[in-house]
DNA sequence: GCTAAAGGAGAATGTTATTCTTGTCTCGAC
DNA sequence: GTCGAGACAAGAATAACATTCTCCTTTAGC
């Protein structure tokens, strides 16, 4: 594999030189990767779509289409960045909200409904949490989906265990149940906001959440 | 809106004639569409995405371009049909396997579980009620979805009012309550099957119909 | 048989992502 | 202070598609 011989002592002062000079690159590239990502974020609000063109980001982050691909793989890692980011985001958000409430499953409840609020289409932007791209990589690559959501998923399974010691209800396994809250949650409110054609309006937040509560304690 | 002076007298052995020479035409067509769905159908089984060109679609089912966008608005529509009929067709293996049971509440077990499976990326083949079509169309268009989804809904809302009618179950309103099952069914399968990286096995079908039934009977 | 619509073959167009080319600039090494 | 390497800007080139258009040929109904 890695067969140098030709590099005899590891010279270890030129290392350190090295890694000098790299810290200030690391930098750099680490500023422009925020500008395109700053620029890409924009163009979401406004376009209410993930359809911008690269060119487009380029163009406001005021970079060159080179740039954009030395620091991207391509526009589908640019998309994943924002949305790895938009659920910790979330993540935190809703950590914060629930810290309000002292009943483990009054927090339970804060969460579900805030998460399905940020799950909603907006009328004016994009939720962040789901866009065409969320979905669409869903569907392709359902294990990085799976890494995103970790940080939402940490926080529901908490929430669920402490409600459980609490003994205010009973979950065999707190991080499967969480995970199913979780997914009903957002889910459930990407067909909110449907004219509905012929059947009456769409459930509400407080709908989904009886459903989960009662899906956390099992039937019964 | 359909000011037309000059046109005096509906002929009506006009119409008569016309509706005859018709309705040849309508047969050739619908059999025309039926090989580019078929073809499609295939090339998604093949490749495991719909990410297939119209080109394949038109040489697989050797006919032409200009045909495929005579008979179809573009691709869009083309995938949208196939995903209507993959639903309708789910629909009726549904019913037909709950029919076997005798309980409601066992028949909607059979459902959900049912639905659950279908919902499942498959091994080999893409399922068809969850591409990532689906799943664009679902950001993109939910009103589509929704229309999409109704032969599914009617199939729950029966199942449910039936359990509640033989008092296995209470629900206040059958068909929110069925459109939740129904929708936490369908997504939380996506997200079966993902090597996991971290956390353990993913949801079975059996948690998922868990869930749902304490869903149905709502928190206590 | 005649005519108009439907169909086939494939070129033309337009939009994007992605890569490649060329010249410029910055920054640290000496 | 100058040199050289790597980062970068600007934008041309490429490639993949969907969609439209052109020019014929076939066909179905009269």
């Amino acid at each position: 594999m890695n067969a140098v011989p030709a590099e005899p002592a590891p010279p270890a002062w030129r290392q350190r030189a090295v890694e000098r000079s790299t810290r200030a690159a690391k930098l750099r590239a680490e500023q422009r990767i925020q500008r395109f990502l700053d620029a890409a974020q924009e163009l979401i609000a406004e376009k209410g779509t993930t359809d911008f063109t690269v060119q487009e980001v380029v163009e406001r982050s005021k970079q060159s289409l080179r740039s954009f691909y030395q620091h991207f793989d391509g526009k589908h890692e640019l998309l994943l960045a924002l949305f790895e980011d938009a659920l910790a985001k979330s993540a935190a958000e809703i950590r914060e909200a629930t810290s309000a409430a002292k009943k483990p499953l009054e927090r339970l409840r804060i969460a579900v409904e805030l998460l399905y609020k940020q799950s909603q289409p907006r009328p004016g932007k994009q939720s962040p949490l789901f866009t065409d791209f969320a979905m669409q990589l869903l569907a392709a690559h359902p294990a990085q989906v799976a890494t995103a959501h970790m940080p939402l998923l940490d926080v529901f399974t908490e929430l669920v265990e402490k409600a459980v010691e609490s003994g205010d209800t009973r979950a065999a396994k707190p991080r499967r149940v969480a995970s199913l809250v979780m997914q009903t949650a957002m889910f459930t409110a990407q067909t909110t906001g449907v004219p509905a054609e012929s059947h009456a309006t769409a459930v509400t937040a407080e709908e989904v959440w009886e459903f989960c509560l009662g899906g956390i304690s099992g039937g019964s």
